[in-house]
RNA sequence: GCCGACGUAGCUCAGCCGGUAGAGCAGCUGAUUCGUAAUCAGCAGGUCCGCGGUUCGAUUCCGCGCGUCGGCUCCA
């Protein structure tokens, strides 16, 4: 007899020893349909293990986060089986899951999304064969007999401990795997094989190249479509589309993985960048600003020249070895240097926009979000170790205003000591101390990184959540205990004696370049009013009106908004159509009626019209809506005055 | 950097098997003067990414280079 603990605590016995399978039947019908897999003794197990003693057992239902993994490694395996079946002489490597599906990496010739129509009806009728997936337990020569055809394979199996090795088959498939699998392939209601592209083997380049085939799964279709939607809606918001459509921004060949912002995207840039100064004056920073190309020399003594300089962009000038910066610290802790401080100067906050440029590899380059100039969001605080946590605390908070401004939600993450690092003990101990307890206080969940951190001091990294969910890594804040000791800063104590500042780097943004991308995405293209390039536009109705229409857009542009004027001659539906799809938040119609009685008629983004609004009160809700950096489009209300 | 796909007018894209290119939008000209998402007509616009090769002939086939995209790798 058996004695099972469920999840709820509650004890079950049973005479024999149960399957999974059995123990969820004994509860109900339903559940044993649902149930994909268990967790016996905190160990994720196939459903048809039996259970042989007293164990505690947690069920993992198609509801469970757990259950989509384990979904879609089995779907891995089918998608090998298909494969198998249609190319016999492919080799199999691995087949994990990853966020958003699995891949399988084999060894093959190369084919095309062509052909996954073909692997994706033989993956069907495994699935509607309804196949059981069996675990075996088998001693490790005979798995390496098993495989002599496949040489990866042996590989993976040889680099495994001695014992037994788990396996599992379905139909006449079977794969090296640890398991564990959902009980049969019809579990795999809706599937979709996704992209192919090249991989190598234990991603070393001197290995052969293998097919890496991407798919996903879901125990539903409508989950699928779900999908299929969000990538969809995810490519209508590419912001490389949107940059050439509302003219924000451009690539030419001339000038890989550089931007060249139009007048329009610069207009955005510079309501960021005025919002992001304002708040930095407020929480005390200066801003300074410092070379972009610097001699050998700094970058030396920095550690560049050393380590980083296959990624730095460098000229020979006068004879003498220049590089133009890929980070703006150095050129930060030359300024500190140039002057004695005191103590009482500490904390100090400085600024800069710094331009940087970084030689990335050719084929990782992509639109806004990666690529070989971009502007940091940069200050470096020096201070006291015993002022570490409130300056933290200082920055947590100032990311938090800023943030949400942008309507982004954001998490924490922080970084500890990896192996190879520079600092005492000591120095690590006050330093991730500093940054816990600020987060603490702070009172944010995060989650810990052993080990992540650089190799001169720990780090909080901060995750921004879009409006479609996707994270992005933007703000860190970084401790480094090594640039204070390389450019031997110092400040004056109240001890009279010299001492070594703490400094962090910090940025909010991160690259402006990419944060700007992601904001075109976040919004869609629809900026808010307050960063929208085109704030307004004044249409008049037909020519006659033109000259009253500029006096309106003149007075405008001079309470400090952004106006344009369409006096093309054409239709008023066509100039509608045309400011709609710019996306330009407020479009004010010009028309006889506007002239006698000197009102405005609005229509916002979302295709509300409202008439007679008059001038002053359309000038005071604009201006108090800028001001406040509102997200929404809804400037006057619900009733229509 | 590696693998794969792609590169045609300002933009979006068509162009089967080799016979020097087409559409819509944008632009320009003219007519229309319009009340909340495309008025009509005409005109103009291209080193078909670049360089070589094959061929009587290359946008089309082949090679190399550049760029973009998707992955890999890298990421102080």
């Amino acid at each position: 007899m058996v004695e099972i603990t469920l999840s709820d605590n509650s004890v079950k016995r049973f005479a024999e020893h149960p399957t999974g399978l059995d123990v969820a039947g004994s509860i109900s019908e339903g559940l044993a349909r649902d149930c994909v897999a268990m967790e016996m003794n905190s160990e994720l197990v196939d459903l048809n293990t039996r259970i042989t003693q007293d164990a505690r057992i947690r069920l993992i239902t198609v509801k469970d986060p757990e259950a989509l993994e384990i979904l879609r490694h089995s779907a891995a395996h089918v998608m090998a089986h298909a494969i198998q079946n249609l190319y016999p002489n492919v080799k199999l490597t691995i087949g994990p899951v990853v966020e958003e599906g699995f891949y399988y990496d084999i060894d093959m010739e190369p084919i095309s999304k062509d052909d996954f129509e073909k692997i994706e009806d033989e993956m069907k009728k495994i699935i509607n064969s309804r196949l059981p997936l069996h675990r075996q337990l088998v001693p490790k020569d005979q798995a390496l007999k098993h495989y002599e055809k496949e040489p990866y394979k042996l590989e993976m199996i040889s680099d495994l401990e001695d014992g037994t090795i788990s396996f599992y088959t379905q139909g006449d498939f079977t794969d090296l795997c640890r398991g564990p699998h959902i009980p049969h392939t019809g579990f795999i209601k809706a599937f979709k094989l996704m992209k192919v592209s090249g991989a190598y083997w234990r991603a070393d380049p001197k290995n052969p190249q293998l097919q890496r085939i991407y798919g996903t799964a879901f125990f539903d279709k409508k989950d699928l479509k779900n999908y299929l939607t969000f990538l969809e809606e995810a490519q209508k918001r590419n912001h490389r589309k949107i940059g050439t459509a509302l003219d924000l921004f451009s690539f030419h060949d001339e000038a890989p993985g550089m931007a060249f912002f139009h007048a329009k995207g610069m207009e955005i840039w510079n309501a960021l960048l005025d919002y992001w100064r304002k708040e930095h004056r407020a929480a005390g920073y200066v801003e300074t600003k410092t070379p972009i190309l610097l001699h050998r020399k700094l970058w030396e003594t920095s550690g560049h020249w050393e380590n980083y300089r296959e990624n730095m962009y460098t000229a020979v000038i006068d004879e003498e070895d220049y590089a133009i910066k890929p980070m703006n610290c150095p050129g930060g802790m030359l300024l500190f240097g140039s002057k004695h401080h005191s103590y009482k100067d500490l904390p100090m906050r400085v600024a800069e926009i710094g331009l940087v440029h970084r030689h990335e590899l050719s084929g990782v380059l992509s639109g806004l979000f990666r690529v070989r100039a971009f502007h940091q969001d940069d200050a470096h605080i020096f201070m006291m170790p015993e002022q570490i946590q409130d300056e933290i605390l200082g920055v947590l908070r100032l990311v938090e205003r800023i943030y949400s401004t942008l309507g982004l939600d954001f998490h924490l993450e922080l970084s500890t000591r990896p192996e190879k690092s520079i600092g005492t003990d000591a120095q690590w101990e006050t330093a991730t101390r500093g940054l816990k307890s600020a987060m603490d206080i702070y009172g944010a969940d995060y989650k810990i990184n052993e080990g992540d951190g650089a190799f001169y001091g720990p780090k909080i990294d901060i995750h921004i959540k879009d409006a479609l969910g996707r994270t992005w890594q933007c703000g860190t804040i970084q401790l480094d205990m090594n640039m204070p000791e390389r450019f031997d800063l110092s400040y004056v104590g109240r001890d009279n004696e010299k001492h070594r500042p703490v400094m962090i780097h910090r940025v909010i943004f991160g690259s402006i370049e990419r944060f700007f991308g992601i904001l075109v995405e976040h919004f869609a293209g629809k900026f808010p009013l307050w960063l929208a390039p085109v704030q307004m536009i004044v249409l008049p109705i037909n020519d006659e009106l033109i000259p009253y229409a500029e006096d309106v857009k003149q007075q405008l542009i001079r309470a400090g908004l952004r106006v344009e004027l369409d006096g093309r001659t054409e239709s008023l539906n066509k100039k509608i159509r045309e400011a709609q799809l710019q996306q330009i938040p407020l479009t004010l119609t010009i028309g006889a009626k506007e002239r006698e009685s000197g009102t405005l008629s609005v229509r916002t983004l979302d295709g509300k019209v409202r008439y007679g609004i008059s001038h002053e009160r359309f000038l005071t809700r604009v201006r108090e809506h800028v001001d406040a950096r509102n997200l929404d489009f809804d400037l006057f209300g619900e009733a229509p005055s």
